[in-house]
DNA sequence: CTTTGTTTTTCCAATGATTTTATTAAGTTT
DNA sequence: AAACTTAATAAAATCATTGGAAAAACAAAG
């Protein structure tokens, strides 16, 4: 049932906006606050003060006078509260515990053991148990607990919908969670989690439309329209590499042929460099990884690339096109503000970035490339974290008016 | 700014939802109100109050008795105030007056007399003026004008940005309306407009997430993401026209390869049939036109089809393929529960959706496909001008709330 | 050092939307 | 006709906001 407008609803919606503010902005004076929000000062500090008694924000210090009495200075205090942000990928399952800004205290990694279904579920409750057993905090104090996972989700609902490579099917983990501990559980797909994860704490926030996209073993974007998650009716929205870049090309598994993630991951490409050094091609990999070519990473493969190795350069250029074209189908749908990179064969990848700019460039519409950023992720190694902990804050912080138009009057 | 909380604030919403109650699911009993919404009886009456005094709202007779008093009914009042829908095509430009529930009152249709640019908007504000003259109504009872065109439109600030068959570019619309005649004015683009026409007053309403696919002389999307337009940054996301089926194909004037629009689109439909006449093939067509099938027209068409004409359906058969190649794209990235089909060339023509929900079942994921629907459009002839007042309707009255959640406690 | 003026913050009464409680209106049922 | 139901309104209570006044804390000028 839609939320109805009482004396409650205002007050959430006023919190809501200042200790936003004072997240984003901070530290603020109350009259700062005040200021900027247009609320009046009265309410700024009545406000305040229940933020202050949640233990959210806390005074610190004074600032410079302005020629009369000082600020008292706010801050945002996350070290109050905690977060326990998990990931599922096929081979690992890490745990973290996380203060309100993401910052990890304590994480743990364990391996999936090839284990699938039922029992990674069962196992990952297990898991869960230690953990709150290892870090030994009050329940109350926890926010919740956010899972990441590959797939479709539907996070409405928490249920793991289709995960074929762990071979979930409808698994209701949320209410598995949330039964089992009694903590509130958010659950989302893993890139949509981490396009979350920088428009709340990456470089490139602010913005209203960003895509995001991950090259590893399969190809996946996390897409942002209007500020709010493009999830679709049931949560496989952004299945980025399920989209078609050649009619007549490789058959996908999901039954679709030609779709870009067999033209655009780490397994094609390294397929790509096997057959280039099966036909007799030099690379500097094959020293790189000292003669055992089984053992080539991508970190090698970007390596190659900044040394300038020919076949490496050939790989990436030809994969780079691929992506592109999708890219471009990315940009003309969608007309994002940004389109951001992740994946080890992304980071430290100037020739990457730039192949693909020029072939947008020369393809997209003028009007939609205008101003359109590309950009490699900024989050740095503990993106799944920061991104489960971003698909909490963004459900649990975020109270916004879609629309303010006074009613018509006759 | 944000927009805080406040009394008024509270009042708005309140009277907001009670009016699209009454709209939706009108006639209804203040005491069915209350029920619905979960607001207090005195607060469904006071706001009601207000509602008829806007004249908004107006009883209507009583209801069965449930055992006690007889509910009086409450409906809603589209006739008390009316809308200027305006729509530019290519080749003419239509204006309308419309009640609240977009139902035309009076229709003027004039051509663009093969105008481009500045001109095409001086002749604009021309017509305006003197249809404002012809319906003679007082101009406090209208809402608002709302204008819908082709290509890439800025609604937020209303500026036409792109409109390279009209030769349109940076046009401020809205502020040139607003500025001659002081009525609030709408801009949106033509396909937004349509697809918010289907949420608001088609059969298929009440959809989060669907797709408006319009096949003429180009095509085109509208695309609905999480109950909102999906505008993107600057106004040109749903240019599904130019996206890319073949990256070995026709070159498109965009300046890209192999974009759909060459393969789907009546011009492309109707270069097909003439190259297949050409080669000697036999085709009802030639009938249809009686011998000049220069006069050939996309109704002729889909008639030769239903008849069960070969050519005919060869031509379809093959753009069918491509167009859902492209679908099979849109359903991966936005996982919609309704993908609608508008333009001549998709009215009265069910091999059309047969063969794209075919090859849609056979290339998308089966959990993207399983609750689809693939339908026609619903509105019928007047579907442009029921687009642009919906433009405005669904500004004017929309209001609500992104989230709910509580701001969390310590 | 004192006075004056400014800025920041808080207190208090007023406003105005909601809700709760009670009342009136207008029925049905026995 | 009396008793019971339901619908709509009225009066009073609640509570988060605001505006104005007051208090706190400080800077600058004399």
């Amino acid at each position: 049932m839609r939320r109805t407008g009482d004396l409650k609803l205002i007050q959430e919606l006023n919190r809501s906006i200042i200790l936003d503010m004072i997240r984003k902005d901070g530290p603020l004076s109350r009259s700062e606050i005040a200021k900027r929000s247009n609320l009046s000062p009265t309410t700024v500090t009545t406000a305040v003060n229940d933020l202050i008694q949640d233990r959210l924000v806390s005074e610190r210090g004074t600032g410079v006078s302005n020629g009369g009495r000082k600020p008292i200075l706010l801050q945002f205090s996350p070290d109050n509260h905690y977060i326990i942000g998990i990931s599922i990928s096929n081979s690992k399952i890490t745990i973290a515990e996380m203060n309100l800004e993401a910052r990890i205290r304590c994480k743990e990694v364990y391996s999936t053991r090839g284990h699938t279904g039922e029992q990674v579920i069962s196992y990952l409750l297990e898991l869960i148990e230690y953990f709150i057993n290892i870090i030994n905090k009050p329940l109350d104090l926890c926010v919740g607990v956010s899972v990441i996972t590959q797939g479709i989700v539907d996070s409405k609902n928490g249920v793991i919908r289709y995960n074929p490579k762990l071979k979930f099917e409808n698994i209701p983990l949320k209410e598995l969670i949330e039964q089992k501990f009694n903590i509130k559980t958010w659950l989302d797909n893993d890139t949509n989690a981490y396009i979350l994860a920088e428009k709340h704490f990456g470089l490139f926030n602010h913005y209203e439309n960003m895509i995001y996209i991950t090259i590893g073993e399969g190809l996946g974007a996390g897409i942002i329209v209007n500020g709010t998650i493009n999830r679709g009716h049931n949560g496989g929205a952004g299945e980025f590499g399920h989209t078609n870049i050649s009619n007549e090309g490789i058959k996908c598994d999901c039954g679709n042929i030609g779709c870009i993630e067999n033209y655009v991951c780490w397994p094609a490409v390294y397929s790509r460099i096997l057959s280039s050094i099966a036909r007799g091609k030099q690379t500097i990999m094959t020293e790189l990884v000292h003669g055992d070519i089984s053992q080539l990473t991508e970190l090698n493969f970007v390596d190659a690339l900044n040394k300038g190795d020919e076949l490496a350069i050939n790989v990436l250029e030809e994969m780079s096109t691929y992506l592109a074209i999708g890219l471009v189908n990315l940009v003309h749908l969608f007309n994002p503000q940004i389109i951001i990179f992740g994946g080890e064969i992304t980071t430290n990848n100037p020739l990457l970035l730039q192949k693909v700019n020029q072939f947008v460039k020369e393809r997209a519409l003028t009007i939609l490339y205008e101003d359109l950023q590309i950009q490699p992720s900024s989050l740095g190694k503990e993106f799944e974290m920061i991104g489960a902990a971003s698909v909490l804050l963004q459900d649990k912080f975020q109270f916004k008016l879609t629309h303010t138009e006074e009613v018509v009057k006759g």
